[in-house]
DNA sequence: AACGGCTCCAACCGCATTATC
DNA sequence: CGATAATGCGGTTGGAGCCGT
């Protein structure tokens, strides 16, 4: 006897969701957190499967989520952590804060297979590329899409032959602390920072802080000053009002702005990682 | 302008893992 | 401790949009 479907598919809806629908839900999850996912769709109003639900929330809706463009330092943080620890694409996840182990498999897939192999790496052993596939590479098929994207990654190329130096050094030097189970709580505490940071440039943080009285209530230094339910209370709160200030239609692509300043904060968090590390 | 091929990414599917009874 | 339910995860797909012809 097979294991019995996730949901009763009959009647369910599917494919993209709608602004009503992710409104339904965000409200929802706003509002009466999450307690069972499979209750979620019923209870919000929804004719999606709890796991429809659920993906919509993590992939898409969660007001932590860095949307836009991955910087150079993400594509070499991934390269990094996909050497060590192959398609686990949530494991990698866990190491850059407000990116979903979709988001970054999507990319992989679409961006950095193609860009390894043009620099004559096999994706899967991130070792050299036999000669024999390289010949056939340069000569075949794919040599097309190589010459596409020569342009477009000559000076990621150019940069690649001092990251295959540091590669080496690097993967030692994090191979142990990628093991470590604590390694989450900081990330964790990362995501905070970057939507605390998020809110300041979208100046809304003025409207948290007037509900929270305290400028840094994102913050992992705050947050471990008030229990764990404190901290979800008074970040449901927050992000309800944040949820509601924005206008429905507001694309989430107007963060991508921010990636710039949170990159630099990246940066000085993986600079620092390494350096606790020595 | 129309068409076809390609790219990208949101969403789905099914298996694995974990939690609960 | 086994059975079942719930959740998590990774592979895959469908389709919208882009681009070249």
């Amino acid at each position: 006897m097979g294991r019995q479907p996730c949901c009763d598919k009959v009647g369910l809806k599917r494919g993209p969701w709608t602004i009503e629908e992710d409104h339904k839900l965000m409200n929802f999850i706003l509002n009466k957190g999450i307690q069972c996912w499979r209750m979620v769709p019923k209870l919000a109003g929804l004719l999606r499967c709890g796991k429809s639900c659920r993906l919509r929330w993590i992939n898409y809706l969660r007001p932590d989520l860095k949307r836009g463009c991955f910087t150079e330092m993400e594509d070499n943080q991934i390269i990094q952590l996909h050497s060590r620890l192959g398609n686990r694409w949530s494991k990698i996840a866990s190491h850059l804060p407000g990116r979903t182990d979709n988001e970054i498999k999507n990319h992989w897939n679409t961006r950095i297979k193609k860009r390894l192999k043009l620099l004559g790496l096999d994706p899967v052993t991130h070792k050299p590329i036999e000669q024999k596939e390289t010949v056939k590479d340069a000569s075949g098929g794919e040599l097309d899409e190589c010459t596409s994207l020569k342009e477009q990654d000559e000076s990621w190329e150019v940069k690649s032959q001092d990251h295959d130096e540091a590669k080496s050094d690097l993967a030692q030097v994090k191979d142990q602390k990628l093991e470590q189970d604590e390694m989450k709580i900081l990330d964790e505490s990362d995501l905070l920072k970057n939507y605390e940071i998020l809110c300041g440039s979208l100046d809304v943080g003025s409207w948290i802080n007037q509900e929270t009285n305290t400028s840094s209530s994102y913050s992992s230094q705050e947050s471990n000053n008030i229990s764990a339910g404190e901290s979800h209370s008074i970040q449901e709160n927050s992000l309800r009002q944040w949820v509601d200030s924005v206008d429905s239609f507001l694309p989430w692509d107007s963060f991508s702005h921010l990636d710039e300043d949170l990159f630099f904060l990246e940066n000085s968090q993986w600079i620092s990682e390494v350096a606790t590390t020595d």
